[in-house]
DNA sequence: AGGATACAACTTGTATCCAAGCAGAGGATG
DNA sequence: CATCCTCTGCTTGGATACAAGTTGTATCCT
């Protein structure tokens, strides 16, 4: 029986090393094309894609951009209507404020999981970051910031030990992405405060004040996102 | 220009019915097919899928069945090795363990951000359900149990008002149905004490108090799934 | 006999081709 | 002038053909 053996030598490889050793295919260059396209605003909410002038301009057939977009669907960025096209997705106030909601909640979660060493742990650990995001912000590197606050929060889903629930983050996180380039000059004008309040979190995981910390997330997200996050 | 016509149009369109309309495409077929053959165990963890079988028995083509195993790869149903085949996945201890307490997080909080009307109101919608889930379990009729447990604790998540979080505890709630087949056995000798437990978590809503549900909940979660949940 | 190597049979990934469907333009008709 | 209808041009959905990769096996050499 071959494809029993087929099966054991695939499940030995996925327990060798964890993870798919990534093949480069077209479909995944379509995707993060695509995706990163819609992240700087080529591609704008409302606006149609068309499988031809994607394969197109990514030198593909169709094929592969119909995989990504499907993906992409999955992955909340683009609606297909069937038979009609890809349309990229507007993100409503209120999906904007249930996401931040969903994040304060995994974030929080996470933190009050964790025992009281690891909170220490995570504190020490994180503080010396805190530099790097200012003078990301001072230097107006959007990208650089956004990579190290995405990965400061993450942290704290981090804490609770459940990659599940990371994972779960880390797609919330992924859309959020949208906000904090929508929102850059915000963030250019608040920088200390940005940081400020990173370090306000930090303190109140080395005071083992889990909801201190989840009161100061809270108003950190609100000033973040901005007021439209109203009363979720 | 033609495509702002029809995003115009589409965005029109998703404005009135907030979902698409249900193709009823091969690709969708080949989906659900699929998966209910993982979840009634016609395909076991650790099996390798081969697209031209599939396609084969399906009555189509490999392009439906291809774009119907990435959607199941990012369910987290089957993991794809590039060039080499889709294998069947296993849930880990672990990941059971976290998928667990991944949701006892979403429904404990979504109870717990409720009001206390809206608590009220939920345990006097969700107490006349008790008995529909003690006549599904007497006749043994698997299926038609899963549903109701599913919607029971589908509705504390849903208590929260965040479309965010259903989506995500939706996402969870489809991976545990395997355990809810596995433990078929477990669930049909505990008739009572499923019962009695759901109707214990109801009435911890009745008497306002978050806390007791989130401990009820978890006692619950571990009775059903067994002490391999272990301390999460 | 043991090990490296070449081959063969399978797999998936991509391209191309054909069919079906929807949206809009434009004219015929009341 | 309003309304309906057809028809055209576009789109996506699916099927097929082909290219590329991987694995197991047989073979050859040492």
């Amino acid at each position: 029986m071959t494809l029993a053996a087929r099966a054991d030598a695939a499940t030995r490889h996925a327990r060798d090393d964890g993870r798919v050793p990534t093949p480069d295919s077209a479909a995944l260059r379509a995707h993060t094309a695509i995706r990163a396209a819609i992240l700087d605003g080529t591609h704008r909410p409302g606006e149609m894609l068309s499988e031809n002038e994607l394969a197109q301009a990514l030198g593909m057939s169709r094929t592969p951009v119909r995989s990504a977009l499907t993906r992409l669907q999955d992955e909340g960025w683009i609606t297909i209507y069937p038979k009609r096209g890809a349309l990229v997705r507007a993100l409503s106030d209120r999906e904007i404020a249930e996401l931040a909601d969903a994040r304060l909640i995994l974030e929080a979660m996470g933190v009050q999981r964790a025992s009281a060493e690891v909170r220490r742990a995570l504190a020490d650990r994180l503080e010396p970051q805190l530099d790097a995001q200012r003078r990301a912000l001072l230097a107006r590197d959007l990208d650089g910031f956004v990579t190290l606050t995405i990965a400061f929060h993450r942290s704290f889903v981090e804490a609770a030990g459940n990659a599940v629930l990371a994972e779960i983050a880390d797609r919330l996180t992924d859309r959020q992405r949208l906000l904090l380039s929508a929102h850059r000059e915000t963030l250019f004008e608040r920088v200390e405060e940005t940081v400020a309040e990173h370090r306000s979190l930090i303190e109140r995981l080395r005071a083992d004040d889990p909801a201190g910390f989840a009161a100061a997330l809270r108003g950190h997200l609100m000033d973040t996102h901005g007021p439209e996050l109203g009363p979720v």
